[in-house]
DNA sequence: TTATATTATTTAGTTAACCAAAATAATTTA
DNA sequence: TAAATTATTTTGGTTAACTAAATAATATAA
């Protein structure tokens, strides 16, 4: 069994280094859109081909609210619908380029904040940390 | 100077691991907050003493947006405001124990998983990965 | 072929989130 | 002491986010 203190160690450390990761990089890159819109967005990047139905499982949300949310953010032209070659009642959802932009332009700010933050590392250490980081990464995904 | 490839492999790692973590979270303690609710009590409870100001400040909003936002968490008794012993006019704003519990039983969620997904490394590597971690915080506060 | 189920959208309504402007109260400065 | 500044709240207005119900199109089952 555990000691419920390194856990809660690990867990201030990881929150932390969120946090310093993300300070203020919405602000950042803002083009007007809200925060909700902004997870949206992160999710539809990473998730290349949700479709209305996914997203709605995934916010735990009606259809209908992804609906309108898409919507407002294909008027804004951060995402396009596009239709399911073998099912015609399902749209994907996908980033343009504008939107595609946008996510890029925020983890490049992570990425440079990364970058200095590591660069107090030896090169074995850094190493080390991506592969620790790439066991957790797997272990959590198999326990599902 | 850093290989790109590896700080592309270390958010990629970093943010799997988030999403794991969290997944579900918010609608297993769901008490009828929204994600937006959801995010500023995180913040209230991690930065005891936030004032108004400070939350609209961190927001990127008006403190009148913080101000609404507050009576909607103080009607459903998730915080408290609190006057400032020194300046009448400043707020602070602090979880009620209803708020906490709620945020305490969701981090309680991502204990249980980290823990399982720990639950594959040696104590060594466990150590390990903390330290690192820790330094990464460290390194990141630092840099501001 | 018809009935049922599925997927997304539209519509109508409500509340949350947001801003601007004004008001209020407290504090600081001149 | 009066004026200026600060911090929050209140008010009014708008939009975003949310639901429920209805609709249309499509796929599946009977």
């Amino acid at each position: 069994m555990f000691d419920n203190e390194l856990i809660d160690q690990f867990l201030t450390h990881w929150q932390s280094i969120n946090r310093h990761l993300r300070k203020g990089a919405l602000t950042e890159a803002d083009e007007g859109i809200t925060r909700l819109q902004w997870i949206l967005l992160r999710h539809v990047y990473r998730v290349e081909m949700s479709t209305i139905g996914d997203l709605a499982e995934k916010f735990g949300v009606r259809p209908s609210t992804v609906s309108q949310m898409a919507d407002r953010l294909e008027k804004s032209d951060l995402i396009r619908r596009i239709s399911d070659t073998h099912d015609a009642r399902i749209k994907f959802v996908s980033l343009t380029a504008k939107g595609q932009a946008l996510i890029q332009n925020v983890e490049s700010i992570w990425a440079k904040r990364l970058t200095d933050g590591l660069g107090e590392f030896s090169a074995d250490e850094q190493e080390n940390l991506l592969k620790l980081l790439e066991r957790l990464a797997s272990s959590l995904a198999d326990s599902k």
